[in-house]
DNA sequence: TTAAATATTTAACAGCGTTAAAATCTTGAG
DNA sequence: CTCAAGATTTTAACGCTGTTAAATATTTAA
């Protein structure tokens, strides 16, 4: 009984064990970003971070188990972003949104880009979709809305759940292209506030939709 | 010199081998269909198609070649449908695009979701798009849109580039949610249109504004 | 009919993810 | 301090993949 408890308290051991875990999966995330997740192969990775093949399928598991920890990390910080949104000033949340998740893809484009293929490529953000991080990043555009429909900022004839949702996908359409390299982060950032604007603006009153047009008018039409 | 044109239109033998080329990617297609592109598996198509591997690679090629033929062919049949397409009655078109790629896509529902996920997974459609297939996908709800801001049915205070480029996002998004098998293919209507009015709607004369809320309020919010 | 061109198959290669078993290292009791 | 027990890493292999050179069989043209 003694040893199994020693042996979970056991410091020296396990911190190294992590370390050399967490040192696998930076490595893997630096191949993954510089040259795609299919040109991940464990020997190279193995190489690369100073360990041998079982060692990784040890300390973490196959490739699937690694892809799970890579997103699991993504959904992490994506969440972060999103918690610490504020629905105070309701005309500029949906585009301060936007730039918050720019400004955090711009931190390591090309790992998030990787990232982002990878998750649903193995259908693993549907899973993590399923645990409440999809229901929960669609919730927060329509709370938006309702928001603004309170205000009278928008009239109401459409629903906050129909409008929220459309929003959101002109977010996942915009992300898809970046991802996919049809433009850069600005192009991502453009492209979905052309969307949302264009959104909003079916329903928003006269005042407000003036204002949508104007900005919709200085936003470029992105080439592809 | 009479060799060279006698090869040519040799016909027993170069029939029998299209012949076998088409019976190979027939089977192909089966396959993808049935259980995805990645489970395609070279030595299980060659004994389905009752060839060995290496003939497969004289006649079509390796994977990629193959993959191109596939996408080459979806790319065929989405154009078709594109060109089908007459601007009679603007206000239809939307929706009538949509129906008719549903009912193509409704006619091997399989097949055409592992064509599409192949597509993009390996940047085919980037390489189709710079040969015109997208520009001309892209140009369809753009003309409409200008042909209904020249008959008042939207103010035209939105581009028609920037309306048309957006409408033709949701139909993309709409396209990518059925193909992950979010929901479907009733679900990809549903969803297109939404996106569609909602978009239409920020710009429309009143009468058409209240026309497509209308129609709006009918549209399911899509479940995931 | 026979020589040449063409197509198919046999048989192998290299690279991948994965795993059992041997070797090494770490830990804690005597 | 020693040394057996347990945890960890490595060696060495397996099976499966796409791919291809060389041998074999088939078809065509003279």
């Amino acid at each position: 009984m003694e040893k199994l408890a020693a042996a979970k308290n056991d410091s020296a051991r396990v911190v190294n064990k992590e370390k050399r875990r967490r040192r696998i999966l930076d490595h893997a995330r630096r191949i993954i970003a510089k040259k795609g997740f299919d040109a991940l192969k464990l020997r190279d990775l193995a190489a690369s971070a100073d360990v041998t093949v079982p060692t990784i399928y040890n300390l973490i598991g196959g490739k699937p188990e690694m892809l799970r920890f890579i997103i699991e990390e993504l959904v992490e910080r994506l969440q972060e972003v999103q918690n610490q949104s504020d629905l105070k000033d309701v005309e500029a949340a949906f585009e301060t949104q936007i730039e918050d998740l720019a400004k955090l893809f711009a931190e390591d484009e090309d790992y998030y880009r990787a990232a982002f293929i990878a998750g649903d490529r193995s259908g693993l953000f549907e899973q993590s979709s399923s645990s409440g991080i999809f229901a929960r990043s669609v919730q927060l555009p329509v709370e938006a809305c309702k928001v603004a429909q309170s205000t009278g900022l928008l009239a109401g004839s459409v629903s906050a759940e129909q409008m929220g949702r459309q929003i959101y996908g002109c977010y996942r359409l915009a992300r898809q292209d970046w991802v996919n390299g049809y433009f850069d982060l600005q192009g991502f950032r453009d492209q979905a506030l052309t969307g949302i604007f264009l959104c909003l603006a079916a329903d928003a009153n006269p005042e407000f939709h003036s204002r949508l047009i104007n900005r919709l008018s200085s936003l470029p039409v992105a080439m592809r």
